[in-house]
RNA sequence: CGGGGUGUAGCUCAGUAUGGUUAGAGUACCUGGUUUGGGACCAGGGGGCCGAAGGUUCGAGUCCUUUCACCCCGACCA
């Protein structure tokens, strides 16, 4: 992409209404703009950003032999009946009518959807265990969305069911999706930790939370130094919840718990963003729904479920919430909009348009995610621009050409490495 | 859903206590020129039903009523 080309309208002002760090440099950086009450609309650079991130979320499902569906977004009220979350989820679902006067749902999730589809569907142990997920907008009318994307009223976010003929099975795919969340949130290169959390009327393992820690977290978890244990505070019941949500962050982690780690380690309390729940439904809405089936002797069967959810919309502000300065947004490789940004300093240089270009069009042909900053603005106009999007590198191609040297410029380390014309090449693709 | 606050240029905000020329600034944008390694400078220019509706008045951004929207704190939630 040329960036002459490119909507991407970026701002020096902050935005009045935005007080977190994803919040502002989102909006800024030209990735989100605000349509209403926790709704966002998504430009270029955000759209890529989210695709790129839903790609990896599918890769790894996928792998893990789940199905992606895509189901219906307006749901008629009579399936919110039949499980009885008309009325438990209440107002967090917006309804709306359609010119017959009948009663819809915009989803804000999917089992009352998914149990029908597969009820009479899948009818014999021969058919399970089945895994279906869907990368789909959900709508919560929550009752104050803030927090830019990380409490919107509508996002996009994966949701994933599977359906089994006992409980042994409904764990071992339980254990599996928590092995393919790590694998995602490693991917996206995302400091992390997956916490014991309040299961509810379930108890025991049933439910786990993916946290991405970061300052502005809504949550407090506490984690282990030297293992991988976690769990929310929520779940502690000796925690004094309140005394801890008012802590800052850094006095947070100083703050270390009395008792020991049972791995003999030092636990300690974080903030964390919750961008993945994974949950051992059992048959609750099979046996509501009355979606059965027939086990090796013939006998009906209520379906074992478990029930999986990734905040991806969520995610792009946890990137941001995670890894930003100052300056902007820092993308980590695999998130990030464009991997190469290529400026030309002065674009009534000759050489520098022409060494640009060059590279541009060489980079292009080996399918990298390079921009070509060719805007008539001044060097350090550019430099700002593209910290505050946080491309991961910066060629700058300026003053130094005359000595036959071009910059990488590094956005997390801001650091500047000298390259000799010949061997950028080389050098872009020992980065990439 | 309780409490508080704000709606004036694309954006950030003055102006409203005490009604009175043609509604302002910065920034962004357009034109010309000078610049070209850290959001540069000079000159000129365009841009507004002052959130909406009704009312009081000779006259309303400013006063009254109604309404809508958005933000913050809390409760709730991926």
């Amino acid at each position: 992409m040329r960036r002459s080309r490119a909507f991407i309208p970026t701002t020096k002002e902050v935005p009045s209404d935005a007080t977190l760090p994803s919040h502002q440099f989102l909006v800024r950086g030209g990735f989100i703009n605000q349509q209403g009450a926790g709704l966002y609309n998504f430009l270029p650079l955000g759209k890529i950003v989210l695709e790129k991130i839903r790609t990896i979320v599918k890769d790894e499902l996928d792998k893990a032999d789940c199905n992606e569906v895509q189901l219906s977004f307006v749901t008629p009220i009579g399936l919110w009946n039949k499980s009885g979350r008309s009325d438990t989820m209440g107002k967090e679902m917006l309804r709306i009518q359609d010119r017959h006067q009948n009663d819809f749902v915009l989803s804000p999730t999917n089992e009352e959807a998914i149990v029908e589809l597969v009820k009479n569907r899948v009818t014999s142990y021969k058919d399970l265990p089945l895994n279906l997920y869907q990368i789909n907008t959900k709508f919560r009318d929550e009752a104050r969305p803030r927090y830019g994307l990380l409490r919107g009223r509508e996002f996009l976010m994966k949701d994933g069911y599977s359906f089994h003929a006992s409980k042994e099975d409904m764990v071992r795919e339980f254990d599996l999706m928590e092995e393919t969340y790590k694998k995602i949130f490693t991917r996206l290169g995302l400091n992390f930790r997956v916490v014991k959390a309040d299961s509810g009327s379930i108890g025991g393992d049933g439910s786990k939370e993916f946290h991405v820690l970061a300052d502005s977290g809504e949550d407090t978890i506490i984690i282990c130094d030297s293992c991988e244990y976690g769990a929310n505070v929520e779940t502690i019941q000796s925690i004094n919840e309140d005394e801890f949500n008012e802590l800052s962050y850094e006095e947070l982690s100083k703050k270390t718990i009395d008792e020991k780690c049972s791995c003999g380690g030092e636990l300690s309390f974080k903030k964390g963003i919750e961008v993945g729940h994974i949950f051992q439904l059992g048959n609750k809405y099979s046996s509501a729904l009355e979606a059965n089936f027939n086990d090796e002797n013939g006998r009906a069967k209520p379906l074992e479920m478990a029930t999986y959810g990734i905040g991806v919309s969520r995610l792009v502000a946890s990137v941001i919430e995670q890894n930003h300065d100052e300056s902007g947004c820092i993308w980590t490789k695999s998130t990030a909009p464009y991997l190469i940004n290529i400026m030309i300093s002065n674009i009534k240089n000759e050489a520098q348009v022409s060494l640009g270009e060059e590279l541009y069009e060489k980079l292009k042909d080996l399918n990298i995610e390079v921009i070509l900053d060719d805007r008539k603005e001044r060097f350090g106009f550019k430099m700002k621009d593209a910290e505050l999007i946080g491309f991961p590198y910066t060629v700058i191609i300026g003053k130094e050409l005359v000595n036959g040297e071009v910059q990488i410029f590094d956005r997390k380390t801001k650091n500047k490495t000298s390259v000799k014309v010949d061997d950028i090449y080389t050098k872009i693709m020992e980065l990439v």
